[in-house]
DNA sequence: GCAATCTCTGACCATCCAGTCAAAACCCAC
DNA sequence: GTGGGTTTTGACTGGATGGTCAGAGATTGC
């Protein structure tokens, strides 16, 4: 199936990844079932595998596709920018995704959790790739003496695990918070003064 | 099996147990398989069997055992101390545990991620209560103008999510620093200044 | 309308896997 | 060394699960 061409196996398509977000990243992939995946898109486990042929396939596409959604908002960041501000920025589109696309975080987290079994190339390439670049931006940043000096490959590590915590925990963040909060209306806030405070010298 | 009574049973138990945590940290529940835990612990599947009851059983007896583990640098943090150094001194502690316990931070990882279900209990009584408590000791020490003002539970989140991540995305964080780094004993000075600047009002 | 193609399904396999069990092997006190 | 308990195992079972397949049903171009 090279993908998408009528109408059919284009909307089907998406129903079937969007049911395997559900349940790879509630349940892992091994923890997934094609029974349970096709029960959510509401289709039948053999018609799941007229689109896809095989449950890596399926795993496979998530990936790929999340891949990229993943790195735009640090792609985004601009290094003619102010610096401070396209920092906060990163952060708080960093943070967006944690609350508009917690599935793709927890799916991301449990394949890294893993080993990334099936990530390793895209991770050590493409990703290390971007961060250099980034790092670097971030290095000459420090040089001019615009924000505190700090390694900027742990400031990165930071902001991914400060924001991406609020979606793959989440079931500890509301149980610790109790009842009547908004967990990453809270962090906005946090990570606002966090990152303002460590990136003044 | 009312645990280790015999020498022979104290033994297996826990080459037994480390096995699993082998195997479930680096698969999770659902991944894992009794077969693939007996090879690592050099014992037949239903010698296994012979000591805990079921795969599940064995799972539940390590996160009991871990949770306390994982508690002890919080309940460690004294009301009666420094503020600062005591916070500083809960993340340095925090930190040696992803060093030194990195299955033990995947293996709760694995189970936060997919909803806690079976540690649901656990989060929201002891846990919980541990953190209330600490928390109202951070907002005394807010409130006598010691450290800056944060959400005291937020600024704990953020201890878990920084200090974590070393261990859970360790797949990660080696990936793009490239070779020769040790990042944990990197993170420990990236935290160090981190927070040091965070709770200075 | 009708053939060609696309979409879908019930029935089915092969494999994997948690867990059982009867009996063998082992250990140790006497 | 022998008897009673403990430990270990090979062989097995039943259910789950990924995947196949032949054919039925729906769509579409003509």
């Amino acid at each position: 199936m090279p993908r998408p061409r009528t109408r059919i196996q284009q909307k089907n398509s998406e129903t079937i990844l969007d049911a395997a977000l559900e349940v790879f990243s509630a349940h892992g992939f091994r923890g997934a079932t094609l029974d349970q995946i096709a029960e959510v898109a509401g289709l039948s486990k053999p018609n799941l595998l007229y689109y896809f042929p095989s449950k890596e396939a399926i795993h496979q596409a998530l990936l790929t596709e999340l891949l990229d959604t993943w790195l735009d908002p640090l792609r985004a960041m601009d290094p003619e920018g102010e610096p401070r501000a396209e920092i906060l920025a990163y952060v708080r589109r960093k943070l967006d995704l944690s609350r508009d696309y917690p599935r793709e975080s927890r799916l991301f987290a449990n394949e890294i959790l893993q080993g990334a079994p099936r990530m390793r190339a895209a991770i050590e390439g493409e990703l290390k790739a971007l961060v250099d670049e980034k790092a670097a931006v971030m290095t000459r940043w420090m040089e001019e003496g615009r924000i505190a000096r700090l390694d900027p490959r742990h400031l990165i590590f930071s902001i991914w695990a400060l924001t991406q915590h609020y979606a793959d925990f989440d079931v500890q963040v509301r149980a610790v918070l109790g009842e009547g909060h908004d967990p990453i209306a809270e962090a906005e806030g946090f990570l606002e003064t966090l990152y303002a405070r460590l990136l003044t010298a």
